[in-house]
DNA sequence: GTCTATAAGACGATAGAC
DNA sequence: GTCTATCGTCTTATAGAC
């Protein structure tokens, strides 16, 4: 068993910690309140190494950003979608997947990725084009998702419109929950969320009878209250 | 007509091109991005007026704060409801405003307070309440809006979750579009925002008779269309 | 690849004259 | 209220030994 082994666990290298710290202050604090020594003192690794890795401190926030993009599927899609194996629940369990963040930090800390959007995008072309990719990786799930849902969704409802839409509410509803220290408005933009798509299904399902529409919004909103005040 | 007269437009007071000139550039460039002396070059005014008036930079970001909650009703509201007197048509127009600015900026300016929420929430108490201040007059002026609309909307709305859901939406969707250097993400969020109260709004007209539903969700997409590419 | 020491400058904030 | 000069401190990044 040798130290590379896959099975063993030793200290793993001092990139890797290096990256693993920054990716933590860069969403603690941001990037330009995090000092390079800050990082270096929590990875323990001293200056001549970063340096040795990475030229600039902006050279190690995109390797942070490539590694998001390697953590959303095993950290972010994986746990939602052993939830469930329905696909329109799947893209609930993942916003699920927030809101545990939100209420672990006491709505401190919300999505890496939206605090970089905005204080980086003007600051750094790769630096935007990562962010961008990171969220279009995210679209694509959500996308998925919808495609998998069928006939479910009116033939008319752009999929891929729809996705980008659930991304938005997802980055809006997090700004404001940590703005207020309050899940409110996330749960709020959520039950929205989940009456819209309920209303498509609707369509879908029926799409001359409309006679029973009260009873169904009456039962909307009553699943809404389910998810969001669990 | 002296110097201090109301006709008069003679150089604003120190304190005043002070508080313009962090307003500006902290939007820009984010607080921390922002160094004190960018700012007094800007306000063409010394150290010494700056901490004359503010103990430290951050009470000047207070400052920049309550100064955005003044220029809500001026700068926002007032363009947006002249534009409109149709209380649900007011709140697209003031989405309009957000896109204008996106457009203007190629969309590389967005919300400054969506900006300062994510970069200073965690940073200082008195400056998240503050934040949380601006979301909230924003968000009452367009609960007005649904509480105008009246029987439009049907009588179960909770019209302070919609407004709460619309400022998620405009948020989440100016972050999208600078991140990708884009309206798309903008525009797909409010065409679908807009069929969202589409649907809202022709369940309330018609709460039994449902026979003409396609044909209504027809119509509201043609509608999303002529507002988000015009 | 890792270490220590330090360069070179930007930073927020202050002192004290006027 | 405004001015200039400057204080300590913190910052990113580098040099050069091991």
């Amino acid at each position: 068993m040798t130290a590379t082994a896959k099975t063993a666990k030793p200290k793993p290298s001092s990139r890797k910690r290096l990256v693993d710290a920054a990716r933590e202050l860069f969403w603690l604090h941001g990037y330009e309140a995090t000092a390079v020594a800050e990082i270096l003192e929590r990875a323990k690794v001293n200056a001549g190494s970063l340096y040795y890795y990475f030229k600039t401190k902006e050279e190690l926030l995109l390797a942070v950003l490539e590694n998001y993009i390697e953590l959303l599927e095993p950290e972010v899609l994986r746990p939602a979608f052993e939830a469930t194996a329905d696909p329109l629940e799947r893209i609930f369990a993942i916003l699920l997947g927030y809101r545990v963040l939100l209420t672990m930090t006491e709505c401190r800390q919300g999505c890496p990725i939206g605090n970089l959007a905005l204080e980086m995008s003007e600051k750094s072309e790769p630096v935007r084009e990562l962010i961008a990719r990171n969220f279009e990786n995210w679209r694509l799930a959500v996308r998925r998702c919808l495609i998998d849902a069928g006939p479910r969704l009116p033939g008319d409802v752009d999929r891929d419109k729809l996705a980008t839409f659930i991304l938005t509410v997802m980055e809006g509803s997090v700004m404001l929950a940590r703005a207020s220290r309050s899940l409110d408005a996330y749960d709020a933009a959520v039950a929205m969320l989940r009456d819209y798509i309920a209303r498509l299904t609707e369509r879908a399902a029926r799409p001359i009878d409309g006679a029973l529409r009260p009873a169904d919004a009456q039962e909307s909103e009553r699943t809404n209250r389910e998810e969001t005040e669990p």
